[in-house]
DNA sequence: GCTTGACCTGGAGCGCGCTCCAGGTTGAAT
DNA sequence: ATTCAACCTGGAGCGCGCTCCAGGTCAAGC
């Protein structure tokens, strides 16, 4: 079970250092592990939050909500809590993709009005 | 052809007053008509691009790219360049909804196992 | 032992997209 | 004529999600 630098996770994760140090000074990732010196040791199982974590975010979780699931994430007794905010989020995102979708079909139409406006010049 | 007021022409298009002026201050929209008294009269042609604006935002279209639609919307011959603006943002949203199908499918791979946790317990 | 670069902390700052505020004006209703 | 809610302007403030900074510490390589 390696370990990582604060510059390794960043990369690996794709948050920045000052990111990650953000998400453990607001509780979303459990406090890392550091070395006598202070120095964060990021491990494996940070790396796989992290790597959820991301996913989470760029669906549009918020920041708060994040903090909420890192949270119940560290007590084992609360998968259906888990399991809870992740289906409301999934609510949200599958509005989101109806918006979306909807959009979409409204810019197709202006796009082939402009198109025939285009064709009749 | 009808005219509304500020507070009207809120309700209907969905953006707060304040919101309304700051698009005019912005730029986005053009300069509304006023009375004498200095008082903003909207019209329907107000509206129906307010409508319009309304709908790129909500698809997530920066207000940068909102401006300069709106600019160009008021230059006629423009109509080349406004399909190629939203034909851009249109490859924009398709990523991003196919961004949210993985997330779809990964959240549902990690509430699978989640329920395989609460089953076994 | 010294250098150097990555790291530490607490706190300030930033970009976006509004939102609110103070202080004043307008105009429809009474 | 008076009232009063809705409106005006310029500018400050806010919430989110980071991002940057100052001033200091640590540790790997020479």
């Amino acid at each position: 079970m390696r370990t990582y630098t604060p510059a390794e996770a960043a990369r690996r994760s794709g948050f920045s250092i000052d990111t990650l140090r953000y998400y453990e000074r607001e509780g979303i990732l459990a406090p890392v592990a550091r070395t006598p010196g202070g120095r964060r040791v990021y491990r494996d199982s940070d790396l796989s939050t992290l790597d959820f974590l991301r996913c989470l975010r760029d669906a549009g979780m918020p920041i708060e909500r994040l903090r909420r699931y890192g949270e119940l994430c560290r007590d084992p007794d609360t998968v259906a809590e888990r399991v809870e905010l992740l289906r409301e989020h999934a609510a949200a995102v599958q509005q989101q993709m109806d918006q979306l979708r909807s959009w979409q079909a409204r810019v197709e139409e202006k796009l082939a009005w402009y198109e025939r406006q285009l064709e009749q010049s």
